[in-house]
DNA sequence: GGTCTATGTTTCCACTGGTCACATAGGGCT
DNA sequence: AGCCCTATGTGACCAGTGGAAACATAGACC
């Protein structure tokens, strides 16, 4: 215990949880010194440890970086679910998933491009695969509360609806932090660019 | 001109066109080891000349990647105008145009990564910055077209209705080369995620 | 013909991630 | 209690990277 913060109880062991600290010490230095200067031994002497020793516990630098794109995932699932009001209207909980996801990024503009950079994530790692699905489950779920797929009242339309709302906010996150924006600081809020939302009822068949 | 294919004239010089030949190189490289393993050693081995010699025409790597986002996002527009014909209906050309910028991120995927990766370019450099501004005038000038901004008659709303068709086009071509798609070789076509304009005269005040 | 400058090479540096043999320390068995 | 044994971390090496500086070369220009 001793600490007992994000560490399992163990401390008096040989550095204590290293695997957590590493996790923890590369989403600190990731937001710090940016995605591309991110580096294994940088993190390793952030926590005191030599270059290598985080192989004992991740596979090389994708591993480790897999394991904090995972806890990325999962931050990212709680972003669109902390703002939800179970008593609020469907329409307002998708506005305010929305926004969370959209928000998540900006605060995490790094971690955010590491989640979804396939070349330096290891496809395979379980944690990353499942943290991963979890998040989109959250997305599409309060999607599908709305089933504003009934609008041609066709099957397929589910999909293509919870693609097309996750291509606006992943669309609109990306490009917030793109740096293609003249003034990503006072761009139009996230519920701004999904305004069919304010002209048709979502639930009616029109 | 001698060969002419993608240098310009003058051959029998120190190397020829280097420059031209860099960036050249650079982009046949990017999609064949990924954006990640990409390495101004390797463009120069690729090329015949030193490691070094990239210094006299780009300023460093970053230089050249650089001048090969800008050289990518020329041919992005290229591929939203190309299939653009002027007699087609305005709504035709928007899908048109959407279907391109789409189709550009699924065949250049690690340029299209690069070209939105502001980590490894140079904000200042001009020619990326006129390259990409063009771009994006490309899109909301056919996007103007279709003034469905009169949705709600402000004014404001036009800024909106761009940022919701880029974030639109941006994020789901994004999401195929994320590798975050179940099965991206068989997801559906652009405009499916655009279904909007299907369903309402866009034009129209409703 | 001769110098001058643009272009390219060589050699060095600091840094990266990966691998191996080795050290250490705590757990568990006898 | 004492011992081994394995998980964990270290140090020394390697190939590779981008960058910088001194040097070489070859066209250009007078």
């Amino acid at each position: 215990m001793d600490g007992g913060e994000t560490s399992s109880g163990r401390d008096a062991y040989h550095h204590g949880d290293l695997k957590a600290a590493l996790i923890q010490a590369g989403m600190e230095m990731l937001e710090e010194v940016g995605l591309e200067k991110l580096s294994l031994r940088g993190i390793a002497a952030r926590v005191g440890v030599s270059h290598a020793a985080p192989k004992n516990h991740f596979d090389g630098l994708r591993g480790l970086l897999s394991a904090i794109a995972a806890e990325g995932f999962q931050r990212h699932s709680a972003a669109m679910t902390e703002g939800l009001d179970a008593s609020s209207s469907r329409q307002d909980r998708l506005r305010a998933a929305a926004e969370g996801y959209v928000a998540f990024a900006r605060e995490n503009p790094a971690l955010f491009r590491l989640m979804f950079s396939p070349g330096l994530l290891d496809r395979d790692n379980p944690a990353l695969c499942a943290a991963g699905q979890k998040s989109y489950a959250v997305l599409t779920g309060i999607a599908e509360d709305l089933d504003w797929t009934t609008l041609d009242g066709s099957e397929t339309t589910q999909r293509h609806s919870e693609l097309m709302l996750w291509s606006l906010v992943h669309g609109y996150a990306h490009l917030l932090i793109s740096g293609r924006l003249s003034d990503p600081e006072h761009a139009p809020p996230t519920t701004a660019v999904m305004p069919w939302m304010d002209y048709k009822p979502i639930t009616s068949r029109r």
